[in-house]
This record gives C-alpha cells, sequence and structure tokens, in this order.
DNA sequence: TCTAAAACCTGTGTTGTAGCATGTTTTTGT
DNA sequence: ACAAAAACATGCTACAACACAGGTTTTAGA
C-alpha cells in the first residue's frame, strides 16, 4: 500500500477517506501515467468512476454553454478527481485536465458501488467527504454573489498561496491570466488590471507568469473583512 | 412511523434519505413544534444535530458581515435543514427560521453518529444526499458567476414556481423582494425593477407581494439559453 | 381604527465590470 | 534561431448593477 499518498494530505477529511480507499483496494487500483496538458475527463461523457492523484496537479473546469470555462479548483495529491457524477447524474458534470506529469489511480463503478454496500468505514468517510466539499462549495456561493472582482483575484490568490505554497519568490504554482480570471469568475483584463493595481501597492510582485506575495498579511486583511476562506 | 412525510417527496434521493432516517429511528425522534417567524438554528452556534421538516416551510439564511442576508433555499416536508455543520465544524454554518407554523423533527448528533456507525443504508443514503446537494451546489457557483441580474431574478421565480407551485392566479409561496433579493444575491431595487419589467412583457403579474407565472415558457425559454436549473 | 413600521416603487447619479482595440512581450515549435 | 502563436498589458467606451433619496402603498399592532 502506497502510504506516501496518504501521509502527503493536511486535510484531516480527505486523509481519511484516501486511507479508506487505499486500505480497501489496495494494489488493485489501475494506475494511469498521463503528459502534461491532457483531458482525461471530458465533461458530458459517461462516468466511468473516479480518480485518486498520486503525483501532478489537475485543473478542474466546467465549461459554461457561453464558451466561457470555468475554474473550479486545483487538485494535487491524494485528492479524489471525478467523484460528482457519482450516485446523481451517469455523466460527467466537470472535466479534468492536467498540468503537469500526472499518475492518477483509477477505481470504476461497478469497483466502488460493490465496496460501498459492504465496507461501512469507507461509506461513512466518503459521506464525511462529500460534506466537506458541500460546506466549501456553499462558501464559494457566498464568494461569488457577494465578492467584489478585486477581492475574488486575492483570494485567489491566497488559494493558490495556501495550497500550493511559495518556497522562494514565487508561487509554486504558476497560471496563466485567463486561469486566474476562470477561477475568479471573471476575464483575463480585470485579472491582469488587478494585478498591476496589487503590484503598485507592493502587496504583490510579477514577472511574466509568476506571481509572488509580498504582503500576506495585508492581502489577507482585505477578504477577512468579509470574513470567509475558500479552502475549496 | 409517519409515512406522510415520506410520500410527500418527489426527488428519489430525498426519498430514500427520509425512508432511512425514518426507518432508523420510528418515534423516538423528538417532535418540535414551532410558531412562524421563529429562528431555530442560530448561525455560529454549537451543532445540536439535525432536522426533518414534518410540516411548514423553512428560510436557510446565511449572514454575509455586511449585513446583507443570503437565502440558502426554502425547505419543505421531507427535507433536513441543519446538516451542513456535520462531520465538518462544530458550529452551524447556516441559520434557519420558520416562515410558517412548523413541526420538526429533531435528531441529535449522538443518535445520529451511532446509527451511521451500524446502519450502512443509512449511512450509504447520506452519502448520496451530500453528493446530490454538493452537485446542486456547484450548480449554484455557476449560477452566480454567470448570470445577470434579470436571469438569476427569472430563476428564482422558476425556483418557487417548481418547487411550491401556482395552485389559483398566484405562487403558492409569497416571498417579500427583499427576500427575492436575498435569493438572488441581489439587491430589493433590482428585484422590483426587474419584476416590473417582467410584468410590462406580460411574463407575470403581480398585486402587492402575490406574484402570479404568466407564460412560463418564455421564462424558460430565457434562462435555458445558459441551459441549466438549480434544483436546490 | 388609527398610527407606526415595513414593504414597495421610481428616478437619478455613480461606479464597477466587461468588451473591444491595439500594441508589446513571452512562449512554443520547427 | 527564427517565425508564429499565445500570453500579457493598457487605454477607451458602454452599460449593467448598485446606492441613495424621496415618495406611495400595504401591513401589523396597540
Amino acid at each position: 500500500m502506497d502510504l506516501r499518498i496518504y501521509e502527503a494530505i493536511d486535510n484531516p477529511i480527505i486523509r481519511k477517506l484516501c486511507f479508506s480507499i487505499l486500505n480497501e483496494y489496495g494494489d488493485k487500483a489501475k494506475l494511469v501515467k498521463i503528459k502534461a496538458n491532457h483531458d482525461f475527463i471530458v465533461e458530458g461523457t459517461m462516468v466511468q468512476g473516479l480518480f485518486l492523484v498520486k503525483s501532478g496537479i489537475i485543473k478542474v473546469i466546467k465549461t459554461g454553454l457561453n464558451g466561457k470555462e470555468q475554474v473550479l479548483r486545483f487538485s494535487k495529491i491524494g485528492e479524489i478527481v471525478g467523484y460528482r457524477g457519482f450516485g446523481t447524474n451517469m455523466e460527467y458534470q466537470v472535466g479534468a485536465q492536467s498540468i503537469t506529469d500526472t499518475e492518477l489511480y483509477f477505481y470504476s463503478n461497478a469497483m466502488l458501488e460493490e465496496s460501498l454496500r459492504k465496507n461501512i468505514d469507507l461509506t461513512y468517510n466518503f459521506m464525511l467527504f462529500y460534506a466537506f466539499e458541500l460546506s466549501n462549495s456553499e462558501t464559494k456561493v457566498r464568494k461569488f454573489a457577494q465578492m467584489t472582482v478585486r477581492e475574488k483575484v486575492i483570494d485567489c490568490i491566497l488559494y493558490i498561496h495556501r495550497k500550493f505554497g511559495q518556497d522562494n519568490e514565487f508561487l509554486n504554482l504558476q497560471l496563466s491570466r485567463k486561469d486566474l480570471a476562470g477561477l475568479a469568475g471573471t476575464t483575463d483584463e480585470q485579472v491582469i488590471r488587478i494585478l498591476s493595481g496589487l503590484e503598485n501597492e507592493q502587496l504583490l510582485y510579477k514577472k511574466g507568469k509568476k506571481i509572488g506575495v509580498l504582503n500576506l498579511e495585508k492581502l489577507k486583511k482585505e477578504i477577512s473583512e468579509h470574513n470567509f476562506y475558500i479552502s475549496a
């Protein structure tokens, strides 16, 4: 059993779920290796099962019919991708693509359904996981409803800082302005404008794609007046 | 066992969950009766357990620190209120108030935790329920991110029409403009203006608080260009 | 039934946000 | 190393959405 995945997870709820899955399936899971920039879940196709990220970084998206791609989140080691369709729909409600080289464990519908009927620990941890994600999602609803674009962009920067860290000068995850816009729910131009503004205010610096946080406290403070953080 | 509740539910996922709960606890649950316009879940207080609506209509809210109250949904017979805090936080993340006289079954944390360890059917149905709600919530995120205010207001009218129906001239659930605004994520004035506009266009009529849908198809069509409905 | 409060409505000014145009820089692939 | 494409940047314009102000109608309570 590959415990390195389990050990890399901070969040206790995801950690427990991951343990349950590894415990139930051990090495029976199929390991899938994919290169960077590949779609491995296509929105609207039939749900085959779910993926557990072994290594790499995944972008989870949802396409609006106006063509705009909304970025729901970025997933890393230990996280589960493709689980929304489970139990409710027969089609994937989201798309997923690798943004680095990636290794994934795949669990088919058949495997899962069988286990969930027998392994109450697994089912329980799945339940807690969904409840947790639901809580996150509802916070996100408020974010989109009440924050200004500037606040949303700051929130996204903080999200990346929190989730992927900033080891040297720059955030460990580099995103295009377009992806940032998709994550914040706005347009590229707005993101660019706001980033420029934040650079002028000495809150961050940037060099092309790379962004570095300068004044974490001030950024946090600007958001905290709304008193909610997004952990999704 | 009070099967009237169970039978009143349309949604198969909520139906199954409700059955599981009634089946597990039967008449052991505590019945709580409250008058209209009472807060029975206060945001930020400790989670005691969850409520199953036996009769009446409930408004579920979340207060932004700017003071604006966001209406998350309205709950009726067979639905569960106060479940977001479960498993993740120790405090209620939402508030709930009765908008009519209401009867609720109450299930304490202790009762639930004990059962969830033993009754896999209950756990499984809770899991599916959370997954379903999560799916709804993510759709809602998109709604707030991509719809115009007019579309959001129409979406809310359709939500009420779908969930509570319109028996005679007017929608069965009457809401203040302020509540509609909270549900749509906008201000009273905007709602008023848009309702006036819709009345001029002969899509609905109104008489004080009461609103009646005139042209359901046209209203639906305007939303469906974005191709997503909210069932929450 | 009268009064106060709440809800409803409308007009006007302001601002945040998006869209377009255009130019520059950076990245990518051959 | 070079050309093409993508990403980045900035100014301008238009408009949707909001806030405020002032008024009317409806509701609720004493």
